[in-house]
DNA sequence: AAGACGGGGCG
DNA sequence: CGCCCAGTCTT
């Protein structure tokens, strides 16, 4: 298994930031304990009743933190609950086929975290019998394992005063410290530096829990409800009168507008799909042949040349069928999609399969393979 | 430091 | 339709 190179020393702090005491009242941040026990108290009588709240078992915490990365609450729970019925131990991730992970993880996104649990789990079971190593700097050299999700773990699952930074407690402390503009980095470790000192509790897990429910129920996007926070008291964003102004957004990127085809081939009773290649976007998943249009291409050249290219099978339009939007994080496509037919085989192997509607069924595909096969099986 | 990597929900 | 989300990995 790979290594990770070490994370940077989070120790050292640039004051680029607005430190509490720079403030007119030099008293302006409440001591740990008064914080953790205001957050706390209001973690106890607001909580969400989530499914991974209600267990202990380092494994089901440790997939529902994968689960939730850049994946909304609501998203994540009928995921989790249908991933630990059908793995309920590392044991049963570790001896499942990598197919049927993706399929479970079919539709939830970022599919290289389906990989790097199954490589995981199998690297537990056959190093250390399936026990998870219990500090955050051993579960970080773990594949999947970033900083946030070996923070989460080892706090939740192990109670290490370590502090779990994500999105919500980014926003929170972004306010509740009224950083000045300074770069992500600079930002994060000041917030780091802040929240371990905020840490002087036996609860650590419930204190990391609790700050990300106060960024998801209070301390929203974009505009906090601050007569509802706990610590609004010695809030400096709230005491800016703009908590909303954080955190600061930066530029969004153009999403590049891609034109690609493909067919969709039935013949006795089957349908041909190709698999993407297990690195790269969605990799591992299944849909039907055919590929990105080369410049000055006719959809249907593309189409042709696509399935030609991953099948090695001469395929001739027979009629259009449908177009497809899908929209991804950095870039934008609309798919062409036709009906084919074979008229002849090339002389290189193809990699295609022929797979039964049942069989279709129960592949892991792309999304816009999903659309054509919803549109395919259950015809309007 | 920046880009790749998904998908659904919301205003 | 643009923005956001319990991030990680690669370059």
């Amino acid at each position: 298994m790979r290594k990770k190179p070490s994370p940077g020393n989070l120790e050292k702090t640039q004051s680029s930031v607005l430190s509490p005491q720079s403030l007119e009242s030099p008293q302006f941040l409440e001591s740990p304990q008064t914080f953790g026990s205001r957050l706390l108290s209001w973690y106890d009588a607001n909580r969400r009743d989530l499914p991974w709240r209600r267990t202990t078992d380092p494994y089901a915490i440790w997939i529902s933190e994968v689960m939730l990365q850049q994946t909304q609450v609501s998203r994540v729970v009928e995921y989790y609950q249908r991933f630990l019925k059908t793995f309920p131990t590392v044991r049963h991730l570790a001896e499942a086929r990598l197919d049927e992970v993706l399929k479970q993880w079919e539709g939830l996104g970022y599919y290289g975290r389906a990989r790097a649990v199954h490589e995981c789990a199998r690297f537990l079971v056959s190093e250390t019998s399936g026990k998870f190593p219990q500090t955050r700097g051993e579960l970080e050299e773990l594949p999947g394992f970033g900083p946030y999700t070996a923070a989460a773990v080892a706090s939740i699952a192990f109670g290490e005063p370590v502090p779990a930074l994500d999105a919500n407690v980014i926003r929170v402390m972004s306010r509740y410290l009224a950083v000045s503009p300074a770069t992500p980095t600079t930002i994060r470790k000041r917030i780091q530096t802040t929240l371990q000192d905020l840490l002087a509790t036996d609860r650590a897990g419930d204190f990391n829990q609790a700050m990300m429910e106060l960024g998801a129920l209070v301390c929203r996007h974009p505009q906090p409800s601050c007569l509802l926070c706990p610590v609004s008291e010695t809030c400096a964003g709230r005491l800016s009168g703009n908590p909303g102004a954080w955190p600061v957004k930066k530029q969004p990127a153009v999403k590049p507008q891609v034109r690609a085809a493909c067919g969709v081939i039935f013949q006795r009773g089957k349908y041909l799909v190709v698999q993407r290649p297990l690195q790269g976007l969605l990799g591992g998943l299944w849909e039907f042949p055919g590929g990105r249009l080369q410049s000055e291409e006719t959809v249907e050249t593309a189409c042709v040349r696509g399935i030609k290219e991953k099948t090695g099978i001469l395929a001739g339009i027979v009629a259009p069928l449908t177009t497809v939007n899908h929209t991804f994080s950095h870039f934008r496509v609309e798919l062409s999609v036709f009906h084919c037919r074979i008229i002849g085989m090339t002389f290189t192997s193809g990699k295609g399969k022929w797979v039964t509607s049942i069989q279709l069924q129960e592949l892991a595909m792309t999304g816009t393979a999903r659309k054509i096969r919803k549109m395919l099986l259950e015809p309007q």
